[in-house]
RNA sequence: GGCCUGGUAGUUCAGUUGGUUAGAAUGCCAGCCUGUCACGCUGGAGGUCGACGGUUCGAGCCCGUUCCAGGUCGCCA
């Protein structure tokens, strides 16, 4: 056995004033160059890398030791700082180096399978796998000690802002509305089973009852759905609730979490009170409830310079109640070819879209794949509405307004993108307020609500919600940061007659709604404080706040695209004893 | 479930019209080397071209099926 070199510094932290100090170091070998007579070992711990030199001052079993050195090594290095003869400006130890004096090998290592680089780009499978060395990459550490830092600040803002930290259960009873529930069977009741919460919803909603006032948890949530760059089944919220409250206290308290948050970590100043977007505004403007406003092409509504047109595809979308719509692209006619434009059109095909209008102004005139059907004159009309210039190109979809919305709202954040007007160093935060309290559901056509049942409607709107349902707003609120949805919240309903108006608007029967939420709409009877809140997606907070692309740069342990660990190689069969136990009955096995 | 992209050395990739023994870089191993830091030099090992089937005199390349990965739509109250 090794004995244990007792560390007085970290790799990362030595810098030209420690010259001369003795120290002793503890870390893993990110590379070994040999060079004969002199061993030059770069040390890696989490803080970052420092050069260790092997020369012929120590022992010759020491030399021989050091040369014996291979990557991911686990080393213990005694030795003396001292100024490097040759600086190296790429490190930010670069001015020092530290002349070894002793060395002990705690822990050979194979050839590692990845490259352990933050600049490497290996196979996303193969890193998930071997999570723990590519932990060891700078990045990563950088990534999750940041994660630490914002879930810090969380703890710190809101415990001043008189919030409690209360952990909520982790196995409670599924309730099928929204997103499909990870359940657990139950050995205790054969045939009954837990679920996973998707959020810790009603359980806030209860402490608020109970007299917490103000609520924060930092919360694993689980959602058995398809993941996505920037979706995972388990995942964490900064979760939270206040009573006695209406959205401007809810949302004042948030942006002075969301300014010193950015102030901290980032060093970005956060004006606040930050903009606010009614939804309506948002789908009309940027065909998106979520809009990034860092750049223009906002849509235009053109029913009316289209309304009496000789182009069938518009008449009919109009006369059926969908919509014309369409965006400008500012000098977008040199960018994107006839090629390019069947690309888009492709692309759009996904969000329901049958096809794509386009137009050109060039040289006075407006070239158009429907110049057949369109003079130049209402041409003109069109490019009008847009105050389009020479070169602009201009994107038209018609479509019942779902579609319409969907298909532009992508066709101009990819478009941007594509023209790289997406600066990740700009930071352009608002409040998406005032959704819709129901939607359509589009295969049973039935209502559903839009946030959760427990969203109130806007109160000077409730003479709407038998007659007009789908006109009723609530009080919701969303936080979006570039185009990405951090968070969203609403207030509350605390009214029980509210609450029971609400659930027979959504065609829930009182037996339905006593199976499925009868512990919340029991608890209202015993005196509800008004109360709201929102929940904040940490991980799409850490990911946008660091500028990386996927949620999986800032989880330690991530799951792959099929929802598998890669580690452990969850989810696994189990033994039939254990099935026996819970008195599964698994004859629905595929 | 649909669509798109990809799968060739440990890793990242190239591979022309289907044609000799499948290449590069890096990593790895051995030797040499006292100021390297992408160390250098010399030599070496390393391949079920994802799998199966088909077309062909001949397949990494063409066709079919399938598996795997990533992205995305549906889905995610």
């Amino acid at each position: 056995m090794s004995t244990l070199f007792k560390r007085t510094d970290m790799c990362g932290n030595l810098r030209a004033e420690d010259d001369g100090r003795e120290v002793i170091l503890n870390g893993w070998v990110a590379k070994q160059r040999s060079l004969g007579g002199l061993i030059f070992v770069d040390l890696r711990d989490k803080t970052g890398i420092v050069q260790v030199v092997f020369d012929d001052t120590i022992p010759e079993d020491i030399f021989a030791a050091a040369e014996g050195l291979r990557s991911e090594y686990v080393i213990g290095v005694k030795g003396v700082v001292r100024e490097r003869s040759a600086k190296n400006s790429n490190l930010p130890t670069g001015d020092i180096e530290v002349l070894a004096s002793s060395l002990v090998i705690y822990s050979q290592a194979e050839t590692p399978p990845i490259y352990i680089r933050d600049d490497d780009n290996v196979d996303d499978n193969l890193r998930l796998k071997y999570r723990y060395l590519d932990l060891r990459k700078l990045k990563m550490q950088r990534n999750l000690t940041f994660r630490h830092r914002v879930t810090k600040l969380a703890r710190d803002y809101f415990d001043e802002q008189s919030f409690t930290e209360v952990e909520t259960p982790m196995l409670i009873k599924s309730t099928p509305e929204g997103a499909r529930d990870y359940i657990v069977p139950s050995r205790v009741y054969p045939g009954s089973f837990y679920a996973l919460p998707q959020s810790p919803q009603l359980f806030k909603q209860l402490l608020m009852v109970g007299g917490t006032d103000r609520y924060m948890q930092i919360v694993k949530c689980f959602r058995d759905e398809d993941l996505r760059a920037d979706r995972q089944p388990e995942f964490t919220q900064i979760d939270l609730e206040m009573s006695f409250v209406d959205t401007d206290d809810v949302i004042k308290v948030q942006e002075g979490f969301l300014k010193r948050l950015f102030k901290e970590l980032l060093g970005v100043d956060i004006k606040t009170p930050l903009p606010r977007l009614s939804w309506d505004e948002a789908m009309e403007r940027y065909g998106s409830d979520k809009p990034d406003t860092r750049f223009g092409f906002e849509l235009k509504k053109l029913n009316d310079v289209v309304a009496a047109c000789n182009f069938k595809v518009f008449t009919d979308v109009l006369a059926a109640g969908g919509d014309v719509r369409g965006i400008c692209i500012d000098g977008g006619s040199a960018h994107f070819s006839r090629k390019d434009i069947d690309k888009l059109t492709e692309s759009a095909r996904a969000y329901g879209a049958k096809g794509l209008v386009w137009l050109r102004v060039a040289e006075g005139e407006i070239n158009s794949s429907v110049n057949k059907f369109f003079s130049q004159e209402e041409l003109g009309r069109i490019a009008a509405v847009f105050e389009a210039k020479e070169g602009d190109l201009i994107l038209i979809v018609s479509d019942r307004a779902k579609v319409v919305f969907d298909t532009l709202g992508f066709l101009r954040r990819d478009i941007a993108k594509k023209l790289g007007l997406l600066d990740d160093s700009r930071y352009e935060l608002l409040w998406v307020v005032d959704f819709p309290l129901f939607e359509r559901d589009e295969e049973s056509g039935r209502l559903k609500a839009m946030h959760h049942p427990f969203t109130s409607p806007k109160l000077d709107q409730l003479d709407l919600l038998e007659s007009e349902p789908e006109k009723v707003k609530a009080d919701a609120y969303d936080i979006v940061l570039n185009g990405v949805e951090l968070g969203g919240g609403s207030i509350r309903i605390h009214d029980q007659s509210l609450q029971a108006r609400m659930f027979k608007v959504l065609g829930l029967s009182e037996e339905e709604c006593a199976e499925k939420f009868g512990f919340l709409i029991e608890a209202f009877k015993y005196g509800a404080p008004p109360h709201g809140g929102l929940a904040y997606g940490l991980d799409r907070l850490v990911m946008l706040l660091l500028g990386e692309s996927s949620i999986r740069e800032v989880m330690a342990f991530p799951k792959n695209q099929n929802a598998q660990c890669m580690v452990s190689e969850a989810p696994a069969p189990v033994d039939e004893e254990q099935l026996r136990e819970l008195a599964l009955d698994i004859r629905c096995q595929k």
